[in-house]
DNA sequence: AGTGAGACCCGAACGC
DNA sequence: TGCGTTCGGGTCTCAC
Protein backbone atom coordinates (compact mmCIF):
# COMPACT_ATOMS: atom_id res chain seq x y z
CA UNK A 1 0.00 0.00 0.00
CA UNK A 2 1.18 3.70 -0.77
CA UNK A 3 3.78 4.33 1.86
CA UNK A 4 6.53 7.44 1.80
CA UNK A 5 8.07 6.94 -1.76
CA UNK A 6 4.85 6.50 -2.84
CA UNK A 7 3.56 9.49 -2.05
CA UNK A 8 6.76 11.58 -2.40
CA UNK A 9 6.17 10.43 -6.00
CA UNK A 10 2.62 11.84 -5.94
CA UNK A 11 3.97 15.01 -4.11
CA UNK A 12 6.74 15.51 -7.03
CA UNK A 13 4.14 14.77 -10.11
CA UNK A 14 1.88 17.47 -8.10
CA UNK A 15 4.10 19.96 -7.36
CA UNK A 16 5.15 20.12 -11.13
CA UNK A 17 1.78 19.94 -12.80
CA UNK A 18 -0.85 21.56 -10.37
CA UNK A 19 1.67 23.79 -7.73
CA UNK A 20 0.40 27.19 -7.73
CA UNK A 21 -2.95 26.77 -9.71
CA UNK A 22 -6.36 27.79 -8.62
CA UNK A 23 -8.65 25.06 -7.88
CA UNK A 24 -11.82 26.02 -10.36
CA UNK A 25 -14.08 23.01 -9.02
CA UNK A 26 -14.27 20.39 -6.22
CA UNK A 27 -17.03 17.50 -6.79
CA UNK A 28 -17.87 15.31 -3.52
CA UNK A 29 -19.22 12.07 -4.96
CA UNK A 30 -18.64 10.00 -1.28
CA UNK A 31 -19.50 12.65 1.56
CA UNK A 32 -17.67 9.68 3.89
CA UNK A 33 -13.84 10.54 2.45
CA UNK A 34 -13.98 14.11 3.49
CA UNK A 35 -14.85 15.88 6.90
CA UNK A 36 -16.92 18.30 6.63
CA UNK A 37 -20.54 18.85 4.60
CA UNK A 38 -19.84 18.61 0.92
CA UNK A 39 -21.27 22.10 0.42
CA UNK A 40 -19.11 23.75 2.90
CA UNK A 41 -15.90 21.70 1.29
CA UNK A 42 -16.65 23.18 -2.00
CA UNK A 43 -17.33 26.45 -0.75
CA UNK A 44 -13.88 26.47 0.66
CA UNK A 45 -11.92 24.43 -1.91
CA UNK A 46 -13.31 26.05 -5.14
CA UNK A 47 -11.52 29.22 -6.25
CA UNK A 48 -8.91 28.61 -3.50
CA UNK A 49 -5.19 28.42 -5.06
CA UNK A 50 -3.44 25.17 -4.50
CA UNK A 51 -0.30 27.08 -3.07
CA UNK A 52 1.87 24.04 -2.57
CA UNK A 53 1.85 20.50 -1.94
CA UNK A 54 4.00 18.85 0.78
CA UNK A 55 4.14 15.29 2.21
CA UNK A 56 4.57 14.10 6.33
CA UNK A 57 4.80 10.21 6.41
CA UNK A 58 2.03 8.59 4.29
CA UNK A 59 0.37 11.90 4.40
CA UNK A 60 -0.25 14.51 1.79
CA UNK A 61 -0.66 18.01 1.88
CA UNK A 62 -2.30 20.09 -0.23
CA UNK A 63 -1.57 23.97 1.31
CA UNK A 64 -4.24 26.53 -0.19
CA UNK A 65 -4.09 30.22 -0.54
CA UNK A 66 -6.48 30.72 2.24
CA UNK A 67 -4.14 29.19 5.15
CA UNK A 68 -6.77 25.60 4.63
CA UNK A 69 -5.14 22.32 3.37
CA UNK A 70 -6.62 18.93 2.14
CA UNK A 71 -4.84 16.66 4.33
CA UNK A 72 -4.98 13.13 2.27
CA UNK A 73 -4.28 9.72 3.70
CA UNK A 74 -4.73 6.84 1.58
CA UNK A 75 -4.81 4.19 3.49
CA UNK A 76 -5.40 0.74 1.18
CA UNK A 77 -6.04 0.70 -2.17
CA UNK A 78 -5.99 4.09 -2.59
CA UNK A 79 -4.28 6.03 -5.56
CA UNK A 80 -4.43 9.14 -7.86
CA UNK A 81 -4.82 9.75 -11.10
CA UNK A 82 -5.07 13.03 -13.44
CA UNK A 83 -6.42 13.76 -16.31
CA UNK A 84 -8.94 15.26 -18.71
CA UNK A 85 -12.56 14.48 -18.78
CA UNK A 86 -12.18 12.49 -21.48
CA UNK A 87 -8.95 11.11 -20.23
CA UNK A 88 -9.93 9.31 -16.94
CA UNK A 89 -10.63 5.83 -15.56
CA UNK A 90 -13.34 3.14 -15.52
CA UNK A 91 -13.38 3.60 -11.74
CA UNK A 92 -15.50 5.72 -9.88
CA UNK A 93 -13.27 8.85 -7.91
CA UNK A 94 -14.51 9.86 -4.39
CA UNK A 95 -13.15 13.19 -4.93
CA UNK A 96 -12.14 15.23 -7.85
CA UNK A 97 -10.75 18.93 -7.69
CA UNK A 98 -9.67 20.51 -10.72
CA UNK A 99 -6.50 22.28 -10.57
CA UNK A 100 -6.05 24.20 -14.44
CA UNK A 101 -7.44 22.64 -17.10
CA UNK A 102 -7.09 18.88 -15.49
CA UNK A 103 -9.09 17.17 -13.07
CA UNK A 104 -7.20 15.11 -10.34
CA UNK A 105 -9.05 12.22 -9.45
CA UNK A 106 -9.32 10.61 -5.94
CA UNK A 107 -9.83 7.07 -6.40
CA UNK A 108 -10.31 3.87 -3.97
CA UNK A 109 -10.51 5.96 -0.76
CA UNK A 110 -12.60 3.68 1.14
CA UNK A 111 -10.68 3.96 4.76
CA UNK A 112 -8.26 6.79 3.27
CA UNK A 113 -9.50 10.20 3.30
CA UNK A 114 -9.09 13.97 2.31
CA UNK A 115 -10.15 16.15 5.36
CA UNK A 116 -10.10 20.17 4.68
CA UNK A 117 -8.12 21.40 8.14
CA UNK A 118 -6.86 24.72 9.72
CA UNK A 119 -3.31 25.31 9.90
CA UNK A 120 -3.80 24.65 13.71
CA UNK A 121 -6.04 21.58 12.55
CA UNK A 122 -3.32 19.99 10.64
CA UNK A 123 -0.59 20.81 12.98
CA UNK A 124 -2.72 18.79 15.55
CA UNK A 125 -3.25 16.24 13.09
CA UNK A 126 0.18 15.53 12.20
CA UNK A 127 1.95 15.84 16.04
CA UNK A 128 1.98 12.46 17.09
CA UNK A 129 3.94 11.22 14.07
CA UNK A 130 7.58 9.76 14.45
CA UNK A 131 10.57 11.91 12.74
CA UNK A 132 11.18 11.57 8.82
CA UNK A 133 13.33 9.19 7.63
CA UNK A 134 15.16 11.25 4.95
CA UNK A 135 15.45 14.53 6.96
CA UNK A 136 18.98 15.76 6.78
CA UNK A 137 18.11 15.90 11.08
CA UNK A 138 17.17 12.04 10.82
CA UNK A 139 20.77 11.17 11.70
CA UNK A 140 22.46 7.51 12.66
CA UNK A 141 22.62 9.12 16.13
CA UNK A 142 18.94 9.92 16.51
CA UNK A 143 18.26 6.36 14.99
CA UNK A 144 20.17 4.70 17.62
CA UNK A 145 18.67 6.70 20.46
CA UNK A 146 15.19 6.05 19.28
CA UNK A 147 16.16 2.31 19.02
CA UNK A 148 17.00 2.54 22.34
CA UNK A 149 13.81 3.54 23.80
CA UNK A 150 11.60 0.38 22.09
CA UNK A 151 11.41 -2.93 23.10
CA UNK A 152 9.62 -4.42 20.61
CA UNK A 153 10.03 -6.58 17.76
CA UNK A 154 11.81 -5.07 14.66
CA UNK A 155 9.13 -4.75 12.04
CA UNK A 156 6.83 -3.37 14.87
CA UNK A 157 8.68 -0.57 15.21
CA UNK A 158 9.21 -0.05 11.79
CA UNK A 159 5.76 0.39 10.87
CA UNK A 160 4.54 2.40 13.77
CA UNK A 161 3.74 5.71 12.08
CA UNK A 162 4.40 7.17 15.72
CA UNK A 163 7.58 6.04 16.11
CA UNK A 164 8.98 7.03 12.90
CA UNK A 165 6.62 8.37 9.68
CA UNK A 166 6.57 6.67 6.26
CA UNK A 167 6.90 2.97 6.69
CA UNK A 168 4.76 0.24 6.10
CA UNK A 169 4.44 -3.37 5.64
CA UNK A 170 6.29 -3.43 2.25
CA UNK A 171 9.09 -1.08 2.65
CA UNK A 172 9.77 -2.39 6.49
CA UNK A 173 11.09 -6.10 5.27
CA UNK A 174 12.59 -4.39 2.20
CA UNK A 175 14.79 -2.22 4.76
CA UNK A 176 15.16 -5.58 6.86
CA UNK A 177 16.53 -7.61 3.81
CA UNK A 178 18.98 -5.03 2.67
CA UNK A 179 20.38 -4.89 6.33
CA UNK A 180 20.77 -8.68 6.59
CA UNK A 181 18.14 -8.77 10.08
CA UNK A 182 15.24 -10.57 10.44
CA UNK A 183 12.20 -8.19 10.74
CA UNK A 184 10.91 -10.92 14.34
CA UNK A 185 14.67 -9.33 15.63
CA UNK A 186 13.93 -8.63 19.43
CA UNK A 187 14.99 -4.82 19.40
CA UNK A 188 17.18 -4.68 22.54
CA UNK A 189 19.04 -8.17 20.84
CA UNK A 190 20.70 -5.42 17.99
CA UNK A 191 24.70 -4.73 18.40
CA UNK A 192 25.78 -1.44 16.63
CA UNK A 193 27.01 -2.83 13.68
CA UNK A 194 23.62 -3.80 12.83
CA UNK A 195 22.06 -0.52 13.93
CA UNK A 196 23.96 0.83 11.73
CA UNK A 197 23.13 -1.27 9.03
CA UNK A 198 19.50 -0.66 9.71
CA UNK A 199 20.39 3.12 9.42
CA UNK A 200 21.65 2.84 6.01
CA UNK A 201 19.18 0.45 4.81
CA UNK A 202 16.79 2.84 5.72
CA UNK A 203 18.59 5.48 3.40
CA UNK A 204 19.51 3.03 0.77
CA UNK A 205 15.78 1.64 0.22
CA UNK A 206 13.64 4.76 0.54
CA UNK A 207 15.52 6.33 -1.74
CA UNK A 208 16.11 4.00 -4.53
CA UNK A 209 12.15 3.13 -4.06
CA UNK A 210 11.46 7.06 -4.74
CA UNK A 211 13.93 7.26 -7.33
CA UNK A 212 12.09 4.07 -9.05
CA UNK A 213 8.57 5.78 -8.74
CA UNK A 214 7.25 3.40 -6.00
CA UNK A 215 5.72 0.60 -6.66
CA UNK A 216 1.87 1.98 -7.00
CA UNK A 217 0.21 -0.44 -9.69
CA UNK A 218 -1.63 2.67 -11.51
CA UNK A 219 -0.01 5.39 -13.28
CA UNK A 220 -0.71 8.72 -12.04
CA UNK A 221 -1.33 10.17 -15.57
CA UNK A 222 -1.73 8.81 -18.93
CA UNK A 223 1.74 7.90 -20.26
CA UNK A 224 3.40 8.33 -16.79
CA UNK A 225 6.88 6.02 -16.98
CA UNK A 226 7.38 7.12 -13.19
CA UNK A 227 5.31 5.96 -11.27
CA UNK A 228 4.73 2.08 -10.12
CA UNK A 229 8.59 1.69 -11.36
CA UNK A 230 9.77 -0.49 -8.20
CA UNK A 231 7.12 -3.02 -8.93
CA UNK A 232 9.42 -5.09 -10.18
CA UNK A 233 12.34 -4.41 -7.63
CA UNK A 234 11.00 -5.25 -4.48
CA UNK A 235 13.38 -8.23 -2.78
CA UNK A 236 11.26 -10.09 -0.71
CA UNK A 237 8.41 -8.46 -0.27
CA UNK A 238 5.13 -11.01 -1.90
CA UNK A 239 7.63 -13.28 -2.73
CA UNK A 240 7.29 -16.63 -1.03
CA UNK A 241 8.75 -19.54 -2.36
CA UNK A 242 10.69 -17.21 -4.91
CA UNK A 243 14.85 -17.47 -4.37
CA UNK A 244 16.64 -15.23 -2.53
CA UNK A 245 18.57 -12.33 -4.74
CA UNK A 246 21.34 -12.41 -2.20
CA UNK A 247 21.69 -16.17 -1.31
CA UNK A 248 19.36 -18.15 -3.56
CA UNK A 249 17.25 -19.69 -0.66
CA UNK A 250 13.63 -19.85 -0.94
CA UNK A 251 11.95 -16.40 0.85
CA UNK A 252 9.75 -17.44 3.55
CA UNK A 253 6.14 -16.01 4.44
CA UNK A 254 4.89 -15.56 7.66
CA UNK A 255 2.16 -13.68 10.10
CA UNK A 256 3.33 -10.95 12.88
CA UNK A 257 0.09 -9.43 14.31
CA UNK A 258 -2.01 -10.14 11.56
CA UNK A 259 0.65 -8.60 8.98
CA UNK A 260 2.43 -10.58 6.20
CA UNK A 261 6.30 -10.94 6.91
CA UNK A 262 8.72 -11.93 4.18
CA UNK A 263 11.91 -12.36 4.77
CA UNK A 264 15.38 -15.16 3.76
CA UNK A 265 15.78 -16.96 6.77
CA UNK A 266 19.49 -18.38 5.73
CA UNK A 267 20.97 -14.85 5.23
CA UNK A 268 19.17 -12.70 7.37
CA UNK A 269 19.94 -13.60 11.40
C1' DA B 1 4.93 -0.85 27.37
C1' DG B 2 3.83 -4.28 24.22
C1' DT B 3 0.51 -7.11 22.09
C1' DG B 4 -3.92 -8.60 20.22
C1' DA B 5 -8.56 -8.11 18.70
C1' DG B 6 -12.30 -5.52 16.60
C1' DA B 7 -14.03 -1.83 13.73
C1' DC B 8 -13.77 0.76 9.73
C1' DC B 9 -14.64 -0.12 4.21
C1' DC B 10 -15.42 -2.09 -0.39
C1' DG B 11 -12.81 -3.87 -4.61
C1' DA B 12 -10.81 -8.04 -5.76
C1' DA B 13 -10.41 -12.76 -5.50
C1' DC B 14 -12.54 -16.91 -4.89
C1' DG B 15 -16.17 -20.71 -4.90
C1' DC B 16 -19.85 -22.91 -6.70
C1' DT C 1 -21.19 -15.84 -16.94
C1' DG C 2 -22.83 -14.55 -12.49
C1' DC C 3 -23.95 -14.17 -7.95
C1' DG C 4 -22.72 -14.60 -3.08
C1' DT C 5 -18.95 -14.89 0.19
C1' DT C 6 -14.45 -14.01 2.01
C1' DC C 7 -10.40 -11.41 2.52
C1' DG C 8 -7.17 -7.82 2.99
C1' DG C 9 -4.74 -4.25 5.36
C1' DG C 10 -3.35 1.01 7.84
C1' DT C 11 -4.96 3.14 11.73
C1' DC C 12 -7.47 3.93 15.87
C1' DT C 13 -9.30 2.31 20.13
C1' DC C 14 -9.87 -0.65 23.77
C1' DA C 15 -8.71 -4.60 26.48
C1' DC C 16 -5.11 -7.50 28.93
Amino acid sequence: MPELPEMETYRKLLEERVGGMVITEARVEREKTINIPPEMFIQTVAGNRLKHVGRRGKHLLFELESGHALLLHLMLGGFLYWGSQTDKLERSAQVTLSPGPNILYFHGLRLGYLHLLTRDQTAERLADLGPEPLSPVFTLAQFAQLLSKKKSLLKTALVDQHWLAGIGNCYADEICFHAGILPTRQIPSLTPEETTRLYHAIQAILREAMQAGGYMEVPFYHGDRLTGGYNERCRVYDREGEPCPRCGHRIAKSMLSSRKVFACTNCQT
